[in-house]
DNA sequence: CATCATATCCAAAGCGCTTTGAATGCATTG
DNA sequence: CAATGCATTCAAAGCGCTTTGGATATGATG
């Protein structure tokens, strides 16, 4: 059933037909009622193509989905970001469109994008360090939002990003606190303008209490269960440990529990250990009394928070570039405790109480 | 760009400039060498929406991925299904378009991705073991692929499955030699068709030797880290604790490790464990000595076939309903045992000898 | 009663592509 | 030289929608 179709059905034109369906002023409310009860009749609903062609706007927006060139991976952040971003698309009645890159040259699902004008705009994921991203998008002039920023200047463009450096430097400064002098860090990949951020951040605190970063105690990997786990037996296995540990993901924090226990070490007690935690649908780290202490951003927030900044810039192209900086929570949960201490984080006692 | 100007830039009509870009025979090499520089050159690449109402086919496919209702979660599978998927079209010229459900009424999904024509075939995700959109998707008429199967019969559509309910039965016998008679079952939610098989697999498995199925070992919920360590908690307090166990998700799995942790057991040793594993990118079960025995089953490679037999299926609307039974790789790692052995298992004790 | 404003509807053009059916140029043939 | 065949190319229609620029009817107004 097409608007022709349809409006011979109803022995109207198209144009009355359309404009009746389209909320236009110039048709009176008895044809638009009986305009709408036969469209809802016969199941019709414009073609896509159609009016996309007719409109020149897609109602559409990609998401390009890096896949991580070294194994194929994909990471499951990605999962929860959609599934936010979906709820704003779906409910401004936009398509959401999905390109993994890794397949295909990068560059080229960019250019693709905008000259086949499939999309109205582009949601740019895992944004580098030195990005040769930044340059060809404003090249290809689509509208676009970057969850993260790129490296260097971030003036010019439209991005959304949790404030990795402030969070970092906190959960640093808070093991410090605690006593803590040799603290590890097991990060993302640095290559990551966030990973590199948190770095930062990590590296800032230790320098306002005078202390050199490790660099033995600064990892920058792939954020698994597995390296996370690897990672941190290598640490404890030095002849000088460190007594606490940041990562990067709660993933990789579960790694690294696995293998504390292995060592015979319970977190909290005999080893201290911060995560960022993007609050994944499947990972969820308690929240009366969280297994991790961490810093909560929650991803799917940050979905819908990208996607609706996109779409006012869709709707107002001249408008200066938006920025949007969201902070961390940082929440106290069982897995830090003084340096070298045996019994004295209230929080796993009362637990241990209870049993 | 589009194929006007390229065609006055180049002195030919736009019919010629159209057949030389999709190589039909009537132009001669020479002009198709020079229209292919000049596409080139001004970066042209025709219009989609142009495109697709010219020919009738949109060359997208659909994704909908069900929204757990309960907490909005989005299983991690996705993601690595939606990567393999990806490969396949970009291989084949297709788009992917992506609907979170959820957040709309279900039903009204389907009917809008088939009436607007955006999509010419959709992946149908997550089937439940009775499910409205069965009928629904027979209704509408667009060509689908289910991942798993509806229940009920299954010779009326294409889908694609792993064996569930054998993979599962082997599971069972397998523990079964080893000796275990209390066996738990943590499964996914028994709404799902893929978890029902599984739970077909176990109890059958049992019956064949004798074994009626406990209720109070069998649970069936939500496939989280989380809900795997309490529900693994639950079991082991019991008076008459399992000996062995058997979770749907490798996340499961790891929240039942952690749980056996915490009373001081160890998989392999003092409780045996085999969970299903779809090699999900960031929970790599290692290869040389895995972790845990598991069913593995890549949905990564289910995905590229799901989209491989849906386009298949495009291409030829007239043939017969297509299914694949995919086998799940039984592996055996360090989380099983005879039952009450201490040390029996040769991967462990090899593992534990290298230290 | 002629005029005008308003409300309601419509025919047709256009979005950028593919595809049908025909035209053109050129070499070959009887 | 006219006729034929072949290789190229083209003009124009059509895909299903929106939108421009009227057209028509109705009632109010001077």
């Amino acid at each position: 059933m097409n608007l022709r179709e349809l409006s011979k059905v109803l022995g109207l034109s198209q144009t009355t037909v359309s404009r009746a369906l389209n909320g236009y002023p110039e048709v009176s409310e008895a044809t638009r009622q009986r305009v709408a009860a036969a469209a809802r009749l016969h199941n019709y609903r414009p073609n896509t193509r159609a009016k996309g062609l007719a409109t020149g706007r897609a109602m559409a927006i990609a998401h390009v989905i890096p896949v991580s060139s070294h194994h194929e991976m994909v990471n499951p952040v990605f999962a929860d970001f959609i599934a936010g971003a979906g709820e704003t698309y779906a409910a401004h009645g936009y398509d959401m469109m999905l390109s993994m890159a890794g397949h295909r040259k990068e560059e080229n699902i960019y250019r693709d994008l905008a000259a086949r004008r499939s999309v109205d705009g582009i949601i740019v994921h895992a944004p580098r360090l030195d990005d040769s991203r930044q340059a060809l998008l404003q090249e290809i002039g689509l509208p676009f939002v970057v969850h993260g920023r790129f490296g260097g200047d971030t003036s010019g463009y439209n991005w959304l990003d949790m404030n990795n450096r402030r969070a970092f430097a906190r959960a640093t400064s808070f093991l410090l606190d605690l006593g803590h002098r040799r603290i590890g860090l097991i990060n993302g990949l640095e290559s990551m303008d966030f990973a590199a951020r948190r770095r930062d951040g990590y590296c800032e605190a230790l320098a306002i209490r005078g202390i050199a970063p490790a660099p033995e105690l600064m990892i920058s990997d792939e954020m698994t269960e597995h390296q996370g786990h690897g990672h941190c037996l290598t640490l404890l296995d030095r002849d000088d440990p460190p007594t606490a540990l940041l990562t990067s993901s709660l993933i990789t924090a579960m790694g690294v529990r696995r293998a504390c226990n292995e060592r015979g070490m319970t977190l909290g007690r005999d080893i201290s250990l911060i995560t960022h935690d993007d609050e994944l649908s499947y990972f969820h780290n308690g929240r009366a009394e969280p297994d991790f202490t961490s810093l909560r951003s929650p991803v799917r927030d940050h979905g819908r928070r990208a996607a609706a900044m996109l779409l006012r810039v869709i709707g107002d192209p001249g408008c200066a570039p938006l920025h949007e900086l969201l902070e961390a929570d940082f929440n106290v949960g069982l897995s830090t405790g003084p340096v070298a201490a045996t019994r004295s984080n209230p929080l796993r006692d009362a637990r241990h109480a209870s049993k």
